[in-house]
DNA sequence: AGGCAGGTGGCCA
DNA sequence: TGGCCACCTGCC
């Protein structure tokens, strides 16, 4: 693959080496990876029909490059998804912190964590392979209806598959990429956004509690993934989906013990505000760290 | 070897 | 409404 050269992002894009980490490979997109286990690891991923390459510079900016045939528009586009265009330090600010200790404690610790802007269509494929999977299973998945499904975006380098190349595999061709039970929901909801072609941009452009009712009308999209697709792939900040990691960490830190989950949503949504999705994001963090030590 | 993993939906009281 | 359980598959 010829490359082009490094080319450097706007300023304002800056992350610590472990808040780039997270963000790109800590649960919100699947299809990153670490190519040099150095002091820094440039990162190769691949989002809607772009692949690039990153790398940190010392003053913690971000430089990129990506496939010298291809790269018109990837910059700004690569911007946009690394969440230019949202102010995050407005948002942090917002955020409860000052009366939460914990969330402070969290904010302090990945202080340049940031929400990607992804394609909802790519999220919620992504989404629907995550349940009861683990962060390197659904990489496998995604990476798998990529190869099979998706477009040749560079030599070997294949795009998610949009819904309608989905809706072309049968349950059985989804299964033997390794999809297992989830492969029957996928299909369903494939042939449903294959018959209703404007469904998913409809239900992008909904306000949450509407988007986040038609959402669940799909089969195999509960509470959980339908806030993973709304938060990560619409930009609906005030999904706060909670997953066993919320579970635990609020019971833990916000002494929620025996809350059912739709409780410990409302309580999140309530208690965090209008950008709870992102406070959600540094308590998942904070916890999956704590939990690797 | 058996339980569990970024869940969901169906079934039963 | 609320609790229980099956469901693919891989990994410890």
């Amino acid at each position: 693959m010829n490359w082009t050269p490094w080319h450097p992002l706007d300023p304002s894009i800056t992350f610590t080496k472990a808040d780039l980490k997270e963000t790109l490979d800590g649960g919100q997109a699947f299809r990153w990876k670490a190519l040099a286990f150095q002091e820094e690891p440039i990162w190769e991923g691949i989002w809607e029909q772009n692949l690039a390459q990153l790398r940190r510079e010392p003053d913690n900016r971000i430089s990129a490059r990506f496939p010298s045939s291809k790269s018109k528009d990837m910059i700004a586009s690569l911007e946009s998804y690394l969440g230019l265009t949202v102010s995050w330090d407005e948002l942090r600010d917002q955020l409860p912190w000052r009366s939460d200790h914990h969330l402070k404690q969290c904010i302090q610790k990945f202080s340049t964590l940031r929400l990607l802007s992804q394609s909802f269509g790519e999220t919620l494929l992504a989404f629907l392979c995550s349940a009861t999977k683990q962060i390197p299973q659904i990489k496998v998945m995604c990476s798998q209806l990529a190869e099979s499904l998706g477009s040749e975006i560079a030599s070997g380098v294949h795009a998610m598959p949009n819904w309608i190349q989905v809706a072309s595999a049968s349950e059985t061709d989804l299964r033997a990429l390794g999809l297992g039970f989830r492969a029957k929901n996928i299909k369903r909801t494939a042939d449903i956004i294959a018959e209703n072609p404007d469904l998913l941009s409809r239900i992008e452009a909904s306000p949450y509690p509407e988007a986040k009712v038609l959402l669940q009308e799909l089969p195999g999209v509960g509470s959980k993934i339908a806030d993973c697709a709304l938060l990560f792939g619409a930009g609906k900040l005030e999904a706060f989906p909670v997953d066993t990691w919320i579970i635990k960490a609020m019971e833990k830190r916000y002494d929620l013990q025996g809350w059912k989950p739709q409780q410990i949503e409302h309580f999140g949504r309530t208690h965090f505000g209008m950008a709870a999705g992102y406070a959600q994001q540094f308590l998942f963090s904070y916890e999956r760290f704590t939990a690797a030590q």
